[in-house]
RNA sequence: GUGGUCGUAGCUCAGCUGGUAGAGCCCCGGUUUGUGGUUCCGGUUGUCGUGGGUUCGAGCCCCAUCGAUCACCCCA
């Protein structure tokens, strides 16, 4: 047995599995693109003290920290050492570390380049990032997100292109039953200062969070160990029974919390939204408000997306919501933002399972020119120099064994033609060129071969 | 960080109540040497994750360790 290996939670992608990530890629970048976001990338490594405190403490526990470099023992903190302290010791030997998201790494960038932005700023990035959490179905350390993010506008047409996008991607991708579920955090603020507990309202959203998983008792229960009373349950308890449509749940959701203006002023938003993504229409995006969303990263303080597919047992594929703040940590206030993100790695599985990758992914090259020795090389060179540079990928088996072989390459490879060229084929100027798939071969010239190929 | 399941040829796995390892696929060669995928014949492959223990004897039992995987927490 060999000891090589990855690290836990992290993946090669062999070609054929690059052929289809590319394919995700490609078509979110597209899409992104036409809703007029440009690209931004960002180092690997930010300063650890950039991302620490954003994403609340069990987020930042997931930091992976990168190690200083030289004698980095020379700054340690005496006192964490010598108590093992390792949390604590971490900051005093760990300047940077690996992103944890794209988004606070984006405020970052415009908070550092404010002079030179066209405001409102929207860009997108396509990096991967890495969590220090333990890996299960679909949970990686290392896995890409694609970001779109607008910051310096308040406007709430951002938030309805964002939903359109979502809309777009992933009815483009094939999938089709999927939901974009969404809510406002100034509900939940608004909630929590209705019953008094404006100070626990993250206890009080984790647990509510947990409603399509543990029922209305788990919920319950735990905001019951979590020290909530029994009259601040009873308006949890209203609150989570809301049923029915979106305008029915925004009605009773104000006759609930219509005292408290920030949640009037998240049921606005709301409405707004949701009239607006009514008016222009989704395609195969089923549009909800759940009430029991919470999120779990802390900038968030508008509205809230999130989707997930229906019929297929994995946590969110997507993510996003309004951040209006997060700039103001790196010294610059009062720039609302708000953005949205694709996982790439659990779209590729849910595609995965669902089957949902164009079989014709897989063929890269178009023809394969066999090889039957030196002479045949010299003929054949020129030949394929012309039919690459008519847009044709193609390729020569690099050396003169068996025929047999060299189909079977291409066989193996999903080349769908062969180009056969011996003696004959060199006397005539001519090329025998088989279809692989119907076993059919024919007699072409050069010219002829490329008229083909490139109509198919 | 907590808990469950599992580690046998390159891959997928079998191996009965403990008696010194198997199948299929893949790969390689052949089927008279310019035609793959289909048929037929032949061949290679393993300190049974690692370390210790029980036993006359362990892939199988016990302990430890590492790795994979799933769930919880949290999240894409």
């Amino acid at each position: 047995m060999s000891q090589i290996g990855i690290p836990k939670g992290t993946r090669d992608f062999g070609p054929e599995v690059m052929v289809r990530r590319n394919y995700i890629f490609s078509i979110i970048r597209k899409c992104f693109e036409r809703y007029g976001y440009l690209p931004l990338e960002t180092p690997s490594m930010e300063n650890l003290s950039t991302l620490t405190g954003k994403y609340g403490e069990e987020g930042d526990q997931l930091i992976f920290k990168v190690l200083n470099n030289g004698d980095y023992l020379k700054d340690a903190d005496d006192a964490a050492l010598s108590q093992r302290d390792a949390r604590k010791l971490s900051f005093s030997i760990c300047d940077r570390a690996l992103r944890y998201d794209l988004t606070v790494p984006f405020a970052r960038f415009v908070v550092m380049n404010k002079n030179g932005l066209v405001l409102p700023f929207k860009r997108y990035q396509i990096q991967p990032v890495w969590r220090a959490d333990r890996p299960q179905k679909g949970r990686y350390r290392e896995f890409y997100q694609c970001d779109a993010d607008v910051v310096g506008s308040d406007s709430l047409v951002n938030e309805v292109e964002l939903i359109q996008i979502f809309d777009d991607v992933l009815t483009e991708l094939g999938l089709s039953n999927f939901s974009i579920k969404i809510n406002n955090r100034k509900l939940l603020t608004g909630l929590a200062a209705l019953i008094g507990a404006s100070e626990r309202m993250m206890d009080m959203t984790i647990a509510i969070d947990k409603l399509d998983k543990v029922g209305l008792e788990g919920v319950e229960k735990e905001l019951l160990d979590k020290g909530f009373n029994a009259s601040q349950l009873e308006i949890i308890r209203k609150v989570l029974s809301i049923e029915g449509g979106i305008s029915e749940k925004l009605e009773t959701m104000e006759a609930l919390l219509s005292s408290v203006d920030v949640a009037k002023k998240g049921l606005e938003e709301l409405k707004y939204i949701f009239s607006r993504v009514e008016k222009v229409g989704v395609k195969k995006a089923k549009v909800e408000l759940d009430l029991t969303l919470a999120r779990g990263l802390n900038y968030y303080t508008g509205a809230i997306f999130e989707v997930k597919v229906n019929d297929v047992q994995m946590g969110s594929i997507c993510g996003g919501g309004r951040y209006d703040d997060l700039t103001g940590i790196f010294g610059w206030p009062g720039m609302s933002g708000v953005g949205i993100s694709f996982g790439a790695d659990r779209i590729y599985d849910v595609m995965n399972e669902l089957k949902l990758f164009p079989e014709e992914l897989g063929a890269t090259t178009k023809v394969l020119f066999t090889n039957f020795g030196e002479n045949e090389e010299l003929f054949i060179l020129p030949l394929l120099r012309k039919v690459r540079e008519a847009g044709i990928a193609a390729e020569i088996y690099p050396s003169a064994v068996k025929l047999g072989k060299q189909f079977k390459y291409a066989d193996d490879k999903k080349i769908p033609w062969v180009a056969t060229i011996g003696e004959s084929e060199m006397a005539n100027n001519t090329i025998a060129l088989k279809d692989l798939k119907s076993g059919q071969q024919e007699v072409l010239t050069i010219d002829q071969l490329i008229t083909k190929l490139s109509s198919n």
